[in-house]
DNA sequence: TATGAATGAGGCTTCATTCAT
DNA sequence: CATGAATGAAGCCTCATTCAT
């Protein structure tokens, strides 16, 4: 599946890229405020440190500024995401550090996460698909990484039981940016990279238990 | 922190619930088709059975919709929870039917659930709190469940193990409704009970890697 | 052909009609001192003597309003002819008067006649075949007129020779608007209507030609 | 009246000619399909063939295009009636001809007779009297060749009457462009020449009736 | 001369809320 | 208590025009 084409009335590729980029920006920290419906279109354009009427020089609609912005934001996150993937090496110690570092950079894109987690829905259901294929892509990530470490012998698990695993991860990525209100009272990213981790490999009953 | 106060014009305390009823399901629909901003009073009102003047005599601003769709909600879901929990044993077994109780009512309700989850970001920083206090309710009722088999010694587990793996549960629970588009292709809830209480109890390293 | 169906959410219709045709009032004097695009729809809700909203309550989109001026109109002008067809008696007198009445008519409401001859172009292609039809009905108006001469044998004509008249006549009625800048600086409506039909019956050639 | 000046930034007298006929023909063409107010100039700078900016560089503003449009429409028109009248020789038959060729013009210029004709009160009031004024020569063609007649004898009219057929045949002429959806179903184009000057020069009355 | 990106006033329409009946 | 007509602030978007390159 292609990206989905924005269209812009401006012809110079280089610029409309950056222009975008500045407008994803200034969304971004009002979508964070108040939300996509909340924010105006001209809030986005001042915020864009442009006019009104360049602003739908790079878009068609309001709508165009949301797909951006959660386009760019799983760019991003997955952009990190594939560097781990590459140097996967079907080992429990890179599935750990792939985890760990989906987690860091959630914590570091909190506010972009969160808005992208709170605002998808609000895309048409024209836009929604590609915004879902990459969340998709994503998940199917964890997947190879925990296959990888099938393959290699160091898990056994069935297929079901490793896409829940990879929801599940791919969840609890998204959790510590929703549920920070909550969570960041207890733990630090630290923390919490490390009891998820934990969890995830033993569950919860002791050696004892057992 | 008692229940946010909704006011209302009329005074007939029984009249009051009734049309708060309606108006709670004719809004839940609509909210689940087009969310809580595209969703107009007049709309409201008309799925509610009622003119858009009644429905003002029973709330004050249309978020007073979305604050009593939203708490409605969660008493529907808290109250089914209170019942496992007070025939609650302090056995494994006691806790694995509270989560499987708890994924059968997301479950069951899983548009109501869908809605909440993602308009409760909606509410005003006034009535956020009072949801808020409603969730950390339920995901402590998980952490009653979880010490329960701790102090009968079936479970061995530091406090913020316990508060990590109650978050845990409750966000599967949800899941199994914000991504029901993906889960459902692959399970049915029960498989979807099971696999994820197998994985909570064991980790994914299981027997083998012990 | 019915009516066009214009929506009002307002559901007395007695309201309705009173509403639109205040609207249509205030819409007409707007059109005719600025053209339909120039007008805003503000100003003719404050020339409808209500506010902006209300003036949507009675309409969809400000094109509605054309249309509604438009038909009104020719309700108007048609009402008054099919009077004079009522009593024709297919004699040339007859024709005269129709003709007669018909520039009258046209000369009392010479600026909403201007307007709406200005103005249907703008109409949508979907009002648009409405408005054509009421014209359509007009022309045929004096084609009865002029059938009943001739079934009378006061006059000997073929059809194309009818409905060329019946045209002829028709235009040079939206004429007495639409060049009144010229035509009034020569003639009163009075001289008007006997030049044209002068000529009209006796062509330019009278009798000395003959 | 000398032609109204629409200011050009460009010096080049030849360039400016050049790029207003480019600059004419498209607009005409998008008139047409969608009227003045509906055409954009971003659109009429396109179907020129040039950039938004050259655009501007030989106009003022916007309207300046439509009273260009108009006044080409006009010229050409005219020039070809001009023939006609120079070669008037005072005749019916000169007459007749002179009232053939401008339908036939009006029928070969459909679309810009059509065009100006519904868009020239789209002009300021700056504008328009340039127009109109072009307008009222045309007229004065008609006069012309119709007191050519009197002068030789051919016909017997006064003024009034002269004033008031050179209108009408100025009309019956536009006539045919703006009503062509009703007509051209009934008439060629010789049929109309035949019929209407038939109706002009013998009235509806036959011999009989006189 | 030619280009096209930038501007912002202003247009159309929606919709939460009120209030007289 | 119920109704629904009225209100107007505010939102999205267009487009004529300018100006730096």
């Amino acid at each position: 599946m292609k990206k989905r084409e924005v269209q812009a009335s401006v012809k110079d590729e280089r610029l409309v890229k950056k222009r975008r980029d500045q407008m994803i920006k200034g969304a971004v920290t009002l979508f964070i405020q108040k939300g996509f419906h909340r924010t105006t279109t001209r809030e986005i354009a001042k915020a864009s440190g442009f006019s009104i009427g360049t602003l739908y020089e790079y878009i068609r609609t309001k709508e165009d500024v949301l797909y951006l912005v959660c386009d760019s934001i799983y760019d991003q996150v997955s952009e990190r995401l594939q560097k781990d993937l590459d140097m996967n090496r079907g080992t429990l110690e890179s599935l750990k550090l792939g985890i760990a570092d989906y987690f860091r950079v959630v914590d570091e894109m909190q506010d972009e996460v969160l808005v992208m987690y709170q605002e998808v829905k609000s895309l048409s259901k024209d836009a929604l698909p590609y915004v879902l294929k990459k969340e998709i892509e994503m998940v199917e990530m964890f997947e190879k990484l925990i296959n990888g470490c099938i393959e290699n012998g160091e898990l056994d698990l069935v297929e079901d039981q490793v896409k829940m695993i990879a929801h599940n991860i791919f969840v609890q990525g998204q959790m510590w940016a929703f549920r920070r209100w909550s969570l960041k009272r207890i733990y630090s990213i630290d923390d919490y990279i490390k009891l998820q981790t934990d969890l995830l490999f033993q569950g919860i009953l002791t050696k004892n238990a057992l």
